[in-house]
DNA sequence: AGTCGATCCTATAACGTTATAGTTTTTCCA
DNA sequence: TGGAAAAACTATAACGTTATAGGATCGACT
């Protein structure tokens, strides 16, 4: 363990060169150079093109803490993670998502994840206060959403994953939970299912509002029966959804589940299976997932592709152009799933 | 779309204060009120307390820019994340306890993934070059990691998630895929089996070559065929798996089956299914995992949880001790598998 | 009384960059 | 040929912080 804090290997090192060096090394003043490597109108062609070539032997890289202090520009791009969302790679493909949109361009991704026990409000304050980045992107969106009502109102530049409801327009993605919640119950009433058991994301979500409405109305048309959940919701723990759906199925069952998440979706049918449902006899599953898995796991489930890959980098490219000052192609998604959508495994 | 480019609410703004904001109010000179702030010793308690006290009022907090500029500290940790490994909920469960354990102190996070048409030096000799963070978590070690040497050569301090084999110390944590192996083919040979294929991760990764050697080694002592997987790793598409292990049991099956991760595990279950063979009856399955599924996916199948959790936040904290300069409590951790872990979902 | 040493505080420079105003050189035209 | 305008470059200050060397004040010791 002693080696561990000393040096296995020998120093290279090397100053690292600044637009000092360069100005040096061309006979240039730094301010020059400066702009010179900013493509400056004022600066000659020649002028130039020295500089760059002289900035690349010597493998010039700005300083970012320079820059930052000088301009104010951070370069960094803040995404707000939700550890309370149901995940199964749906992190992982936003964030990685992200990151991808994000190569080549100057900014640098920092994941500021919260937890149960804190105010969400805390990680955007921080960064307002410290200024911390240029702009961010959130998820799990309230209707009336103090962590957006804040950063609106300090014009911080920010993108949402999922809409919101507080009377002004700003960048997002969303998935149409609400056409989901209809095709889903459409596609269990194909089947002759006539009494829906949904298990819902929690209700002060964006996302729970529209798939409940969807969802509910959509049955109510067909004239089917229409049950939420008690007690738990997709971010439940899978015990507790598996124990929950397990007590209900066992009384006088519902026919059809949804659910919104891969893991919810898996500990519903595994409650239900306990209580001797069968998918595909007396049940119907429909379920959404970010990685194709549900199949495998029973072949009969009824499930869509939701494509967080396009979320992420969307959202990506959204709050660049909204930090840029630049118009947006589009400064808001929605992902609308289809009815062809719905698929089993077989 | 109009909207978004403009403001929806008022400023509310106020110039954001600095040391010269706390100098002017309590009329010290800048560096006295620095220097009270940092607790120097020769600064006057009465003096300090009034410093604090009117910081505290004016809601000032540190310029991060300036004083990386001026020290050179970044109070950044980057995570360098392979997007190729089998993620499952690893991804997001490394992540989270990550940001957990930097909660607190004053270190950010910044997610650096690199992709497959990527050289995996690129984020590394970015981060050196820039001088753009303090310290640095990578995954997926190799036996002689590039990465691993240049970092060292550069003095960066950097912790690993699994070891290496380069003649020299470093923080780790490691997940001892050795007795994992030794292990799960145990479990196999208690239920009489006779015939392991393994789907091991790719073999320059350090850890399939732990798994494979501790899972060889026993076979090899308990008189039991060994066979590795061919074409497929544990990273290959839930696709290529399922197909590679329907074929491979359509013939004279293996009656065995060791799987390193989640979704690999769920496509080899898949593969056998479709040849004909059921888990329990004439197959066993052993994989481990980083969130609780597989038992929901099938009971039977013989399950050892890996904790992620404590990988991210043991590497986060003997990171910042050896960026600090201090001694960690333990810089280097295997996480052990017991004969009792191995269970079935009964 | 003189000196020494604490104790507490301050002035200054520097980190690397960019914005601004200004200076020199060249070009062009009447 | 004189003068103005355009082109190309430079000097300087500033962003907010901290390290360093140094200054003032006071009590204590000889």
């Amino acid at each position: 363990m002693d080696e561990m804090t000393e040096s296995p290997l020998p120093l290279v090192g090397a100053e690292r060169p600044t637009l000092k060096t360069i100005a040096a090394a061309t006979g240039l003043a730094i301010a020059t150079v400066s702009r010179a490597l900013k493509d400056a109108p004022d600066i000659g062609e020649e002028t130039k093109r020295r500089v760059r070539e002289t900035a690349l032997r010597l493998g010039y890289r700005q300083n970012r803490a320079a820059v930052r202090l000088r301009t104010g520009k951070t370069n960094v791009i803040a995404l707000l993670l939700s550890t309370e969302s149901d995940v199964m790679n749906h992190t992982s493909k936003l964030l990685y998502s992200i990151a991808d949109a994000l190569r080549g361009t100057a900014y640098h991704l920092v994941v500021m994840p919260f937890f149960r026990d804190q105010d969400p409000m805390d990680p955007v304050r921080y960064i307002v206060e410290t200024e911390s980045a240029d702009g961010i992107i959130l998820n799990q969106t309230k209707p009336d959403d103090p962590r957006i009502r804040y950063l609106a109102e300090h014009h911080i530049p920010f993108a949402t994953h999922g809409r919101t409801d507080m009377g002004f327009e700003h960048p997002y993605f969303d998935y149409d939970n609400e056409t989901f919640g209809r095709l889903a119950v459409q596609a269990l009433a194909e089947r002759q299912r006539r009494h829906v058991y949904i298990i819902a994301p929690p209700r002060n979500h964006m996302y729970a509002r529209h798939m409940i409405m969807g969802a509910s109305q959509e049955a109510a048309a067909r004239g089917m029966r229409f049950e939420l959940a008690e007690g738990v919701t997709s971010d439940s723990s899978a015990d507790d959804i598996e124990t929950a759906v397990a007590q209900r199925f066992s009384d006088t069952a519902p026919d059809a589940i949804i659910a919104g998440s891969t893991t919810s979706a898996i500990a519903a049918v595994a409650g239900a299976e306990r209580a001797g449902l069968q998918i595909g006899k007396n049940l119907d599953v429909v379920s959404k997932e970010a990685i194709r898995l549900l199949h495998r796991f029973r072949k009969e489930m009824i499930v869509v592709q939701e494509d967080v890959g396009r979320a992420g980098s969307f959202l990506a490219r959204a709050l660049i152009a909204a930090i840029e000052g630049r118009a947006p192609d589009e400064g808001q998604a929605l992902e609308v799933p289809q009815a062809s959508d719905f698929r089993t495994g077989n």
